[in-house]
DNA sequence: TTACACATATGTAAATATCATATAGTATAA
DNA sequence: TTATACTATATGATATTTACATATGTGTAA
């Protein structure tokens, strides 16, 4: 039993992509080098992707760490310090498989969808 | 770094999507009744999915204890007894809503797919 | 000087997934 | 009759990922 909506799924979020915060922070990265605290924005008004603050920086230095990413501080007059990610080549090429591997997932999905159908035509997705 | 193919993913499957057999078996049980052994070749037949034995059995008791399926020992003349399982109302009630909630992942994906196509038009998905 | 938005970060626990191993019944070939 | 393989279910241990809570500090405006 899911403990912040009481619905029966055990997570709150069922049937969501393992890890799927890195493509989208990669792609939005390899538009603009930005930073933690405004990618949490971006992550939810252009991939509809709600994440938690905490998640979001740890996950931001473990891809520095993976070197998708790299870092700066940079002094910002109206606020504390940013630090600012910029995507690397080998970001780019993990951002490539990734978006394959979502494709392969995209299509297992699917299949999953054509029996459903085949075995519950009256009902909607 | 995956330990098992030495490849960039620290986990092997990633962009999996989470707890995705949970709806494969109870699809596979609205059919037909079935135990384990048995559908853990269906799942890998007609759904793509590869499960760890060890999983498919957990995940099999988990899904009982949460009202979703049903379980009862068969005999079996030619090897030992079998578990089988039988899909509840709650089970098809939770896979319809399953189903929901994947079709919005769907969107999800595609949402990123059209951004990764808009940025990359050269690459292939 | 208080409150609030911006900004980054860590501690801890829960949920899931992975890998290895245990146990036991039946069949069959040496 | 022994060894081997296949069928069948199950658990132990660990790793990974996610979720929730909390800490800390800067600048701005009331």
């Amino acid at each position: 039993m899911c403990k912040t909506c009481g619905c029966s799924f055990r997570s709150r979020n069922f049937g969501g992509i393992e890890r799927f915060v890195e493509p989208c922070i990669l792609l939005l990265l390899s538009k603009n080098p930005s930073h933690g605290y405004s990618l949490m924005d971006d992550l939810e008004k252009h991939c509809g992707e709600k994440v938690d603050v905490g998640n979001l920086y740890r996950t931001l230095r473990r891809m520095e760490m993976d070197g998708w990413v790299e870092s700066d501080w940079s002094k910002n007059e109206s606020g504390p310090d940013r630090r600012t990610y910029t995507v690397t080549e080998d970001g780019l090429e993990f951002l490539k498989s990734a978006v394959s591997s979502l494709s392969r997932t995209d299509k297992t999905i699917h299949r999953l969808f054509d029996r459903f159908k085949e075995t519950f035509p009256s009902e909607q997705l």
